[in-house]
DNA sequence: TGCCGGATCCTG
DNA sequence: AGGATCCGGCAA
């Protein structure tokens, strides 16, 4: 069996923008002992820098964020309201805050539970924080995949539960495909 | 040390 | 529509 073409560290260094939507159609995969958790990425939102109002850098680097302004290609995982678990590919470079959210996966192997939505996607795929947080994404347990398809029909958004960050809010910064019927919420019905 | 808010989810 | 739930960040 071939070793599975990760994604490179180079996938990751480049604009924020940029890789949220090149990671729809990619595959998002955790090693869990001898079993493989993986599910096709169809949702994901940028968080981008230091001005943007909604990325958890914003407020500088603390204990919380310290992965976030590290090198890219590694895992951003927090919590959130207590239980949620959200899991985050660190982009760009290093020093500063960017990462790609997954927002909702399509779930393929050895997946059962829903994968609609960050918290939910984490719980099918067993991503903590305490196990997960800092991996490097390049490395053997937890990694992103292209299987050479072809890429999804995208469609953008503003980003889910960030009304409190003002204008920036209303950037259309989250992105899904267009024809997944596995997205956390659905888009606004096509003319 | 304490308080408050949150990149969510579930129930009713 | 509203409550659960608890950690991190900041003020004191």
């Amino acid at each position: 069996m071939p070793r599975r073409a990760r994604l490179p560290r180079s996938f990751y260094a480049r604009e924020t923008l940029l890789v949220a939507r090149e990671m729809l159609g990619k595959h998002l995969v955790h090693r869990r002992g001898h079993e493989l958790l993986a599910g096709r990425i169809v949702e994901t939102e940028a968080y981008v820098g230091p001005d943007d109002r909604a990325c958890h850098g914003h407020r500088g680097l603390t204990e919380r964020t310290r992965v976030m302004f590290g090198e890219p290609g590694h895992a951003y995982v927090f919590i959130v309201y207590g239980r949620q678990h959200c899991f985050n590919a660190v982009t760009e470079s290093a020093g500063y805050p960017s990462a790609v959210l997954v927002r909702a996966l399509e779930p393929d192997e050895g997946v059962h539970a829903r994968t609609d939505g960050p918290g939910r996607l984490c719980a099918a795929l067993d991503i903590t924080k305490q196990a997960c947080n800092g991996l490097d994404l390049t490395g053997d347990a937890l990694w992103l995949e292209d299987r050479g398809e072809p890429a999804p029909r995208i469609a953008a958004t503003p980003r889910i539960g960030v009304d409190y960050a003002g204008e920036w809010a209303a950037r259309p910064w989250r992105f899904v495909d267009a024809d997944s019927h596995w997205l956390s919420k659905k888009l606004p019905r096509e003319k």
